[in-house]
DNA sequence: CTGTTTTATTAACATCGTTAATTTAGCAAA
DNA sequence: TTTGCTAAATTAACGATGTTAATAAAACAG
């Protein structure tokens, strides 16, 4: 790209372009391996152009962080609006979340266990985010469950975390592992989860 | 302490003084958070000093794994020597483990999240260490359960994915939900034991 | 006391995130 | 077209990082 095109571009449409690179070298070289600097590269801009698009580092995974919570958060309603029943609503929520881990591993642990993007729980429902908006229809799922009367009585919270363990559990192993095989993942996942909603269920 | 006594140190004793030292660091501020100079001016050296006894940061981050898994190791050997049945050593082992995690969980993080410190399996299979050692330990007592027939027959190597998958998600969420409390997450962790367990049992 | 080895330090390099100051381009009004 | 303003981009720099090279100081063996 010409020096004189760079002018031309919109704002938020370049905002974008910055934040797919951004996103890029992120998921292939971890959060230690991202740099301003690399990333400026990239893009063919100076290191300091990204900082009028982005407030720093951190709010360039925020942003990531938030695109995904968009998608995800949206996939949760499309579920709810096609699945037939409470329970296969969340069979089908959980194991998307499941599935997404272990098609993007590294995406899942930027977004996951990097760092605590969104603070607390507290903080968490506190401030308006995409992120925080999914955590209340997965939540509602779940009471959507208990309120047929599919569930043993536990606590919707409890249940939620359960989930969240489990898969938090599975892609921390197929982090941790990388010899451990995509089929045989894709198993253990299924297997947990039968287990987990069987165990839950009445 | 004086610049005279510097001097006065052994060897060994003096790498056992950094380290412990680094673990703090290491612990607290996690592994970004942690650097040599910080690390230097805790002992009250220069930075290169650091480098007469570990290679580099990743070194003290490998001694201190090694450190942790010859605890673990030890556990686990007594663990065996004590307790009345497979079964009972594994859920002992398995739990020792989660206890571990929930009462130390930066370090957990450190440990088991942070960087892949041993490689693929194949390479932690390879190369002597701590980790293999205690890796093998842990697969032996899976195996012990079921060649008394305890387990249903499914492949030693996939229950203790299972296992540790379950492990890592308890810790990975407590870390994740800093108001995720102690008393809930020793209630899930234990669920989650049971539950497993009572699943892999015929 | 001398020579060698061990231990520690200072100085430096390359890289990082980030900020301040400055230049350049685009555009509207005179 | 020229003037002035605003937005966009750059250069230069600061402080901090991991790490290496060169050097000084202490400990010790002969």
């Amino acid at each position: 790209m010409g020096v004189i095109e760079k002018r031309a571009k919109h704002k938020e449409e370049f905002r974008r372009e910055i934040l797919d690179s951004a996103r890029e070298i992120f998921i292939n070289d971890g959060y230690d391996g991202f740099s301003m600097r690399k990333l400026a590269e990239k893009i063919d801009y100076s290191p300091t152009t990204i900082y009028l698009y982005f407030k720093n580092k951190d709010d360039l995974l925020f942003a990531i962080c938030e695109d995904f919570f968009a998608n995800f958060f949206a996939e949760l309603n499309h579920i709810r609006s096609v699945s037939r029943g409470p329970i296969e609503t969340l069979r089908k929520a959980f194991l998307y979340l499941v599935e997404f881990g272990l098609k993007n591993p590294n995406q899942y642990k930027l977004i996951f266990f990097t760092k605590s993007v969104y603070g607390t729980r507290e903080e968490l429902v506190e401030e308006e985010s995409m992120a925080r908006n999914t955590y209340f229809v997965f939540k509602e799922i779940v009471q959507d469950c208990i309120n047929a009367g599919k569930l043993r009585e536990i606590e919707v919270d409890v249940i939620v975390d359960t989930l969240s363990i489990a898969s938090h559990g599975v892609i921390a192993k197929n982090l941790h592992c990388p010899n451990f095989s995509k089929e045989r993942s894709d198993i253990v996942a299924h297997t947990l989860v039968d287990v987990l909603l069987r165990g839950l269920q009445k």
